[in-house]
DNA sequence: TGATATTATCCCACAAATCGGGATAATTAT
DNA sequence: ATAATTATCCCGATTTGTGGGATAATATCA
């Protein structure tokens, strides 16, 4: 029962040429295998394709019919094939991209329109959402991410570049509030907490070069998952927040909020990319990872 | 590289099930087999056509348009398949069938017309000549023949009924004639000769149920592959002429031929009917076959 | 957080299918 | 009549495929 494939080929060789031996040569194979290939396909079939005497070869009605409807779709089944080969080299498609939402909005205009001029024939889908999508399971070609140690262990990643992060607070939230000289003095402070990560309530934060990290808990006094948001509650005077510094640096030169703790710094994030678990990954996406990290030089984190 | 559309259909069970496990269970094979499957399509495809890690299988993108190119053509290779298996039985299609000019226009219209409204699927193709077309290269379903000993080897032959021939000459020819008492007279005569078989110009004949024939060499007045323009010929007085009763039938009836040395008898000669050189015949020639028998008994040969 | 269960893959020995070559019988061409 | 071509059959050898167990990875559940 298996190789029904290549006995249709052969099948359709022998249509072709009219005889057995002429098919075998035309396949490269024995006049022996050509005759059990046939008589095989005869017997699954159920039906006689060929009437045949040692020295004329016919197709039979039944064998005309499966002729003409087979012929199609082998060639069909060929063409997906060389279809499929071309699709790892395929510079067409659909590229489907997940980006957290605030980077997404200040940085990805400039290296997605570089690539759809690079290459029109990719269809970018580009999902901005500040929540970790399944990259498998949602079908994601590529998703970004700002995160500190990848550990995901059913994907491929890629560190981008880091993620410079600071404290900041509104100079007004400051004036009123209690003493800010060291991470000790943090849980006297209304603190807003970034909830994407795992415990967005526990800084940990270490003096200058000094290597261990100190954990400080916080009492949270407003939480989300948008940094955005939370630059937004700190400006208006809602405490203390630890966010990456492209989100904040317009609010920070307009005076709106401004750094604490500065000799102080929280542990290294990156903005890393994420893959499917590919061998190897299609030539879109390798494209699309060059141009964006092209572009992430000049981000200016 | 063989069984490539084994692989193909593991692959599609994969696709649907979501998982290799699943798919071995749904083919009832293998977890190794669907691993080896789907690897082994990945390698001649050259493009991955899952992303899996041991808890989640998805389709990558080259994977999914495969996917919806080659499903549609394993069902219609698959209803190929099917199709073929029923052409056996069939009884649809054409019937290709070749009959000897006289004969067909005196007997064949019953039994077709009977056999179409039996069948009414079937397209009768009916040729009516009187050389022996070729039934393998020709294509034919079957062939009627009126003839001696059939010596074909490369088809099936099946006796119909026998074809009771006689001597015949128009009433004024002989009464012009030198006188005919036995076949040693005819070289003296004019005779007729059928020249579709190998010698038209030597007759065979016995005396009542005498066994050995003995040939009789004529000198031909008249040739001819047709033998109602043979027997026109003769009622016209050409001479003497060895037929198929049934063609002469009419004329003997009329008074416009009548039988000489009728208690000399030519070699039987038999209604064959002779099909492609199949295993197993296919329905339609077999119910042909059928209903052509049935109205033989009544022909009155 | 740790233990359990599920899963894809790898490895290996065994079984099965396939192949090619030679022999055979049939048939056509010379 | 002879020779050449052809499809088929048979047989030994090779290739290919398979299943089961082991393994590493990962998700689920407590």
């Amino acid at each position: 029962m298996t190789g029904h494939l290549e006995r249709i080929k052969t099948f359709m060789e022998v249509a072709s040429a009219g005889s057995f031996t002429a098919a075998a040569r035309a396949q490269g194979s024995s006049s022996s295998a050509v005759t059990r290939h046939i008589a095989d396909l005869e017997q699954t079939l159920g039906v006689q394709l060929f009437v045949r005497t040692t020295r004329k070869v016919s197709l039979t009605q039944a064998g005309a019919v499966y002729f003409e409807k087979v012929h199609p779709l082998i060639s069909a089944l060929a063409a997906a094939d060389d279809g499929a080969r071309a699709q790892q080299k395929a510079l067409s498609g659909t590229l489907q991209v997940s980006c957290p939402l605030s980077f997404g909005t200040r940085f990805l205009q400039a290296p997605l329109t570089e690539f759809a001029e690079l290459h029109p024939g990719i269809d970018l889908r580009i999902n901005l959402t500040d929540s970790f999508v399944d990259i498998i399971k949602d079908g994601y070609d590529m998703a970004l991410r700002i995160s500190a140690a990848p550990a995901d262990k059913s994907t491929i990643w890629r560190k981008i570049c880091p993620v410079p992060r600071c404290l900041v607070a509104a100079p007004g939230y400051l004036e009123q509030a209690p003493p800010l000289a060291t991470p000790a003095d943090l849980p006297n402070h209304r603190c807003l907490s970034y909830t994407n990560q795992s415990d967005g309530d526990t800084w940990h934060l270490a003096h200058h070069a000094e290597e261990t990290m100190r954990p400080v808990r916080l009492t949270p006094a407003f939480a989300c998952n948008n940094g955005d948001l939370l630059a937004q509650m700190a400006a208006a005077g809602g405490g203390i927040v630890l966010l990456p510094r492209f989100i904040v640096a317009d609010a920070l030169a307009a005076g709106t909020l401004r750094t604490v703790l500065e000799d102080w710094r929280a542990p290294e994030i990156w903005l890393t990319a994420f893959y499917p678990p590919y061998q190897k990954l299609p030539l879109a996406i390798d494209r699309f990872t060059d141009v964006f990290e092209q572009h992430a030089g000049q981000f200016g984190l």
